[in-house]
RNA sequence: GGCGGCAUAGCCAAGUGGUAAGGCAGAGGACUGCAAAUCCUUUAUUCGACGGUUCAAAUCCGUCUGCCGCCUCCA
């Protein structure tokens, strides 16, 4: 049974949805106004992996997201790259979408543009200014968070106990400081036209609309950063049951920060790295595991130390991989003894069965990681006995385990393609090498031992990597990341 | 100031009432002509401190200490 964690309630709750057997989710995106960072990311993996699970369950799911491509820092970041906001927004929004593909991030289903639904939320205003939740002062339009009853429900807070700590710059058009702007005059030119003016959508309003409009008035999940409940998060849940007098979302997700030196990144305060940095010293897969190994809801520290571990401890998984399509490619000896297939089949199932209980219990994606750990070290094990050998009976069970195996590794994102030494090479270089391992297998044979190392050392230096294992010896092609 | 969260081995990190997952590093071993790679085994009488509840607490309650987030743009 599916169980998360909803901020709302501040508790695990058993999972159900709207419309049975379908979910319907939308995660917050980001301003288009600049490359995506470490933070952007671990948000898109931690809900690619949510999403990834609920199909695993059975779920059709509806992934929705947003590019907020309207505000004033698009306009000023595009003044700095001399574009029009347009085209920014444009440049970026392809940029994450290629940033996303690189992590092996599933796209969203539709991404929402504000400057694209523009009627859509003029509609929304205008009808909370007809309930009398909204009102318009000199082209601006507020909402009025003190004619929303639950205003605050989500983030914990009461209106006076925020006034009393208020750091809100005073705007004397606001009946009260906490209003937020659902429509901003802007100077001609800039903006769209509206019953208030030219202007153009405050920051909240886009994803209540964009949302509700793709969605309906209520939908299963609401996913985004820990930093967006308040006001963010919030204020959505204020314009949007105000506007359409039922509940807005039933299940919100809050993903926690990455963190530099403990401090939060972010761009504002410069302390980050882009995705695109750290991809020039891991791989995505590096990074997108070592992002799945802590809780989603809890802070997680960066540093390229941590990936370094990170990527020590995904060889692990990935050397069985590879060990395993080895193993399944001997010859099969019907002669041989089953050696215990069945007894190790149990542990594999159990391991599935504990691998699924842990994404069931709120995503916890450090727990599964775990039990992959767990269930690289039975089949290890296994597949490393002194006397191994493959029958038909032990084959089957194989194949079986590296199905769920590969299942399992991909509800996580991991994929894991065989770089075998054939596919890794091309037609004049593999034969070449299988040449060059051949005699240095002779001069092995010989006990010539100078020779044999000499061609190793000389592979060794143009990039070939030499194993000699039980099973005669093999070679690939290292990549050039695993160089420093 | 208000609200919320976190503190588990050298490091990273699960675990929210039943007697401490997993990874990295370390140690030992297997394999090897040697080496590399790989694999196996192993590593916390104890969960920030002090009290309390309970047959039983890392888990619940209280106090304290330290760190962080939100309250302003933020994934």
């Amino acid at each position: 049974m599916l169980k998360v964690y909803n901020t709302l309630t501040g508790k695990k709750e058993k999972f159900e949805t709207e419309e049975a057997g379908k979910v319907k989710m939308y995660v917050c995106g980001l301003t288009v106004q600049n490359y995506s960072h470490i933070g952007h990311i671990r948000s898109a993996i931690n809900y690619d992996v949510v999403r990834r699970f609920l199909e695993y369950l059975g779920y059709q799911v509806d992934y929705i997201s947003n590019f907020t491509d309207i505000n004033e820092k698009i306009v000023k970041r595009a003044a700095e790259e001399d574009l029009t906001p347009a085209e920014l927004a444009d440049k970026y929004a392809n940029a994450f979408l290629e940033d996303i593909r690189e992590f092996n991030i599933k796209a969203a289903d539709k991404y929402l543009r504000v400057s694209e639904n523009i009627d859509q939320i003029i509609e929304m205003v205008k009808t909370l200014i007809d309930k009398g939740y909204a009102y318009e002062v000199n082209g601006n339009v507020y909402f009025s968070v003190e004619s929303f009853e639950d205003y605050g429900k989500l983030s914990g807070r009461n209106l006076d106990e925020m006034q009393a700590g208020a750091r809100i710059a005073v705007n004397e058009e606001k009946r009260n400081p906490l209003d937020f702007g659902l429509w901003k005059k802007v100077e001609p030119g800039d903006g769209w036209d509206s019953p208030w003016g030219e202007g153009w959508p405050g920051w909240h309003i886009e994803c209540s609309a964009m949302s509700m409009k793709r969605l309906g008035a209520t939908f299963d999940i609401h996913g985004g950063g820990v930093d967006l409940i308040f006001p963010h998060h919030e204020n959505e849940i204020a314009q949007s049951e105000a506007y359409s007098g039922q509940k807005f979302v039933n299940y919100w997700l809050h993903n926690g920060t990455v963190n530099l030196s403990g401090e939060k990144m972010s761009k504002s305060q410069g302390n980050f790295f882009t995705s695109r940095e750290v991809l020039k010293e891991f791989s995505a897969r590096v990074i997108r595991y070592f992002l799945l190994s802590r809780h989603y809801r809890s802070p997680i520290d960066f540093a390229y130390e941590k990936l370094e571990e990170a990527q020590t401890s995904l060889e692990r998984i990935e050397n069985t991989r590879k060990q395993l399509a080895k193993v399944l490619s001997l010859d099969i000896d019907s002669a041989a003894e089953n050696k215990e297939a069945e007894d190790f089949f149990e542990k594999i199932v159990k391991k599935q069965r504990a691998f699924v209980e842990a994404l069931e219990d709120d995503f916890n994606t450090a727990e599964a990681i775990g039990v992959l750990h767990d269930l690289v070290g039975e089949i290890n094990s296994y597949i490393n006995q002194k006397d191994f050998s493959l029958n038909e009976k032990n084959f089957a069970i194989l194949e079986e385990t590296e199905e769920i195996f590969l299942e399992l590794a991909e509800i996580l994102g991991l994929e894991f393609e065989l770089e075998s030494a054939a596919a890794a090479g091309n037609d004049l270089v593999d034969p070449l090498v299988n040449l060059l391992i051949d005699l240095r297998d002779k001069a092995r044979e010989n006990k010539n031992w100078e020779e044999a190392d000499l061609i190793r050392d000389r592979l060794q230096e143009i990039g070939i990597e030499v194993i000699d294992t039980s099973r005669g010896t093999e070679w690939e092609i290292k990549e050039a990341k695993d160089d420093n």
